[in-house]
DNA sequence: TCCAAATACTTTGACGTCCAAGTATTTGTT
DNA sequence: AACAAATACTTGGACGTCAAAGTATTTGGA
């Protein structure tokens, strides 16, 4: 797991020595990858041994929100900004494991609901305590980092057009 | 691809609302992630055009490095920290498209080299252009918020235990 | 009323990632 | 010299993502 060598500052030299251009904009890309890749290994652990990884977390979590804990599977879609096919997908496996179940729309015949069963409730819950426990992967920033990382994600969040709730309204 | 709401806010105002803990760090995963989906979304778009995706070109760029621009498949995993299995996969497809080839090891016969081929050594320079002109990703990212980006994560990756150049030896 | 267009989901297929197991070769130790 | 352990890569399987095509149902306008 530990690397003996800097990826960043490597990656950063050999773009630098082939003369290519944008180098800061390289390292900050390169930054927010290795970063993901630090959150989501450390994420997807914490859920192992709770039988659940992040995608179908975050199914439950959705669902738990929710008053009746259910929800149409194309607006689980639109909240987690996924795929179609891989809600079917997680939803398939959650069913097959017991946590959520398919129930048809009442009144439109082309809509399916996944709703969260007793299991999936319970389920959601251990895992939500265990994501908590490691602070969902970001130990290591300080009060700081994590604010400055929000706002400067803030900024490229709004330049891709991700809408973005004004600081009044931010719950 | 506009959304609507906005996907941050939303989960931290769920999260709080279930009475679930760690929200502050919730956030900054989450802000990661989406972050994560735009640069890459983004930097996929810019080298599709050019015949290639991210991990694709980060090994042909890797071996562009090279004084012979050829590498053992297994150095090519390590710097780029992807699994050997990865490794075998895209350099495969790789050779498909004929920009890499495979080479025995002059010496060690258990190891394989990945050589650039002429067409690879071109492809790789348009798309370090194509990278170069959309700012790898991240356009919307000021010079202030990328150094802070950069500093944030660097707190993360030590804490991770990535060996981090000390800011004497950063090159 | 009727029908084309939109919407909701599933299926299939292409790719990417990782793990675990298998094969070949080299190293290090006795 | 002999052999167990380490190293290097490939293979096969499980899963995740997305795109495109297919089916069913609802909507909206002529």
């Amino acid at each position: 797991m530990t690397l003996d060598f800097d990826p960043i500052d490597e990656a950063a030299a050999n773009w630098r020595g082939a003369g290519w251009a944008a180098v800061d904009a390289m390292t900050a890309a390169t930054s927010i990858t290795r970063a993901h890749q630090i959150l989501s290994g450390r994420i997807d652990a914490a859920l192992a041994p709770v039988g659940l990884n992040f995608s179908r977390f975050e199914v439950l979590a959705l669902l738990s929100f929710t008053k009746e804990g259910e929800l149409p599977l194309g607006k689980v879609g639109d909240r987690l900004q996924v795929h179609p096919a891989s809600v079917t997908n997680t939803v398939n496996r959650l069913e097959a494991d017991g946590l959520v179940a398919r129930k048809p729309h009442p009144t439109d015949r082309r809509t399916t609901l996944a709703v969260l069963t007793r299991d999936g409730h319970r389920r959601v819950e251990q895992a939500a305590v265990a994501l908590a426990e490691i602070e969902f992967g970001v130990v290591g920033l300080t009060g700081d980092g994590r604010r400055s990382v929000d706002a400067a994600i803030l900024e490229l969040r709004v330049a891709a057009g991700d809408f973005v709730a004004p600081p009044s309204q931010r719950r």
